[in-house]
DNA sequence: AATCTTCTACGTGAAAACCCGTATTTTTGA
DNA sequence: TCAAAAATACGGGTTTTCACGTAGAAGATT
């Protein structure tokens, strides 16, 4: 039995050191690696992997979206996501949009095996360095809430520095709906100004 | 002739992708290895490296000021930033700071090799991929003011969503004063607003 | 067909941010 | 030591953001 294990980072030497940590492992074999999200999604056409394991922040889309992808076009590939970002939302994000592990950067070797051997039988697997913080988290009672398409549009022009007349301007919509868009990401992302949400929205890697 | 060199960076499998692109050559040893700023700055009381790859983002402080810091104690260190932040303003910020070279982490093999040798030597180097649009960014005539340790404090409350009035309650001082720095900060960083200044801030790793 | 969500749009008012100044004290550095 | 830079504080004004509403149209889902 053989595990066939794609990784997609967009650090070639985080590959690396990844690769490093997985070759001397008879029964996992790294099939492709990918930089991209872009990439794997072509890759990913061709062949797919048991697991993959996925960094959260890639240069061309949120890892979360590529995430979520994946889930709804290859479901049978259990996804781990491997990252250093703790953010108990980025946590919770990623385990929505389908990945069945997730990993810090700062993992050992056994670990990340042991990890990847659950998720090939599909088992989940947290981190050992957050399970104390993330069970209430990842509770349903403590969702956050998804953010529709044009939220996403919108708070990337925030972020992005427009106002909300620019914004109104760029999209073709009433100022007034822009501000009420802008009310609604207060809400649902729990901040309560503009500086809340571009802090967010880049931690969390909502936008590029 | 052995060049010793150092790494610090937050990621584990980064250091141990760097690891293993080094460990064939005969003439670079790797001495230490960190994962904090603070660890390095106490690993170099005792012992300095010839040459130090150090990455932009740390957990516990902003690779700019380590190198600031770096360079002020330990002049006879080179140091080379091992990023994958390409923004201008990085590099220059890091460059400013004292850092002999500049690698992106997508960077290749010979070409790692090639920079700690010239660093070795004091050698400046700048990743090709960037070589191109840097020249002028590097250039006297482009340089972006230093912050003052106050600006650097108001930024940082700004980024974490404290309002002009609240960060003067916390810095005991007046609102006015507050509104001050924030208005220098928007015209040293050339930004029109606080999305801007958070974008910046967390883009350049100015705060944490 | 009915329902739910999303996107759209509007009103009002308070708070905060932003832009133009001046000016004193403290700190830094040449 | 003397000049420059930084930190402090204030006035008056416009623009933007934020908070509290209501409500119709389009689309998806059940």
């Amino acid at each position: 039995m053989t595990i066939n294990v794609d990784i997609t980072d967009d650090h070639p030497l985080a590959i690396n050191g990844i690769r490093m940590m997985l070759e001397d492992e008879p029964d996992i074999h790294i099939a492709h690696t990918y930089t991209t999200g872009a990439a794997l999604k072509k890759g990913l056409a061709s062949q797919q992997p048991d697991v993959l394991l996925l960094d959260v922040k890639l240069v061309d889309e949120p890892g979360s979206e590529v995430a979520a992808f994946i889930t709804r076009n290859y479901p049978e590939v259990r996804i781990v996501a491997l990252t250093s970002l703790d953010a108990p939302a980025v946590v919770k994000n990623m385990m929505r949009n389908g990945c069945i592990g997730y990993l810090l950067k700062g993992t050992d070797r056994s670990t990340l095996i042991e990890t990847i051997r659950k998720a090939y039988y599909c088992e989940e697997f947290l981190d050992p360095a957050l399970h104390m913080h993330m069970r209430h988290v990842l509770s349903p009672s403590n969702e956050t809430p998804e953010l529709t398409k044009r939220e996403k549009e919108i708070l990337k022009l925030i972020v992005a520095g427009d106002s909300t007349q620019e914004i109104a301007e760029k999209l073709c919509i009433s100022p007034r709906t822009a501000e009420v868009h802008r009310l609604t990401l207060l809400k649902k992302l729990d901040v309560k100004n503009t500086a809340g949400l571009v802090r967010i929205a880049l931690t969390l890697g909502l936008v590029i």
